[in-house]
DNA sequence: ATGCCGGGCGAAGCCCGA
């Protein structure tokens, strides 16, 4: 089973390239982040055309995350628990089925928290918190379970192409990085990492100064796997040709293949 | 380069991203 991750900024904007790339790289999940669309303006039947089942977790202008699987889904619950006031779109769990035990699937959009000095850093750091909670819960059903998204998060300096450009950024911070240490440390597996000990390989170029082609980039896109979900990891990578196209997301997809 | 692109919103120019 091969599940991916993609920030799409804008689904609209980025719907041909979507198709595109489902076409080519047949994953039977595709977790997508930053949406930016409400549920009612979520292209289902283009992409039920594709032979995906949708489910979408939408907000206005900002954020917004969506699952798409060519296999049923079940326990469709939008929202990360431990805050009723927030309103922010960032989270959305599948239950997948497989020939042998499900998948639970996350698509998740982590706060950026820029800039550092203010309630935006804050409140990242808290939906990490939360993030850690309800992750011990899952942990707790022992089952197979994948988090894929964008996680605005830089793990370490072979994760960035300046680390002293990005030291003062609240995507490398040391507050930022420990919480996904701790996040980790609950004994989930970075898949991409698990299968690539390789430095310098990236998942986000920003839009400006020739970043791409300059291959001034971060890592910041991740599938973390329970240890259930681990055992079953056949393989992993990140995608980097859609950002060579006409009209790129600044983000490519990362993918992980499960048994089945 | 704390805004160089790019998207949303909405119809100009601001907010936001990482």
């Amino acid at each position: 089973m091969k599940i991916a991750t993609w920030n799409v900024n804008s689904i609209k904007a980025r719907l041909d390239n979507v198709r595109d790339w489902l076409n080519m790289a047949e994953p039977d999940v595709l977790c997508m982040q930053e949406i930016k669309c409400i549920d009612e303006n979520f292209p289902v039947e283009a992409l039920e055309d594709l032979g995906y089942n949708v489910a979408v977790h939408g907000q206005k202008t900002y954020n917004g995350v969506a699952i798409l699987s060519k296999r049923p889904m079940e326990d469709v619950t939008p929202g990360l628990p431990g805050d009723k006031l927030d309103d922010q779109a960032r989270y959305l769990e599948v239950v997948v089925s497989s020939n042998s035990a499900p998948v639970r699937v996350a698509a998740i959009y982590l706060p950026n928290g820029n800039p550092v000095h203010g309630p935006k850093f804050a409140y990242k750091l808290n939906w990490m918190d939360r993030l850690i909670q309800h992750t011990r819960k899952l942990l707790t059903y022992e089952e197979s379970f994948v988090l894929a998204g964008d996680y605005n998060v830089i793990p370490s300096a072979d994760d960035v192409h300046d680390p002293k450009k990005w030291e003062a950024d609240a995507l490398f911070k040391p507050e930022s990085r420990a919480k996904l240490y701790t996040l980790l440390n609950l004994g989930l597996t970075d898949a991409f990492r698990a299968h690539h000990g390789e430095p310098h390989r990236y998942s986000f170029w920003n839009y400006q100064a020739g970043a791409w082609p300059k291959d001034h980039g971060i890592r910041i896109d991740h599938l973390l796997l329970s240890p259930p979900a681990a055992d079953r990891l056949i393989d992993a990578d990140i995608d980097a040709e859609p950002r060579d196209r006409e009209k790129p997301s600044d983000h490519v997809p990362v993918w992980c293949k499960l048994e089945d």
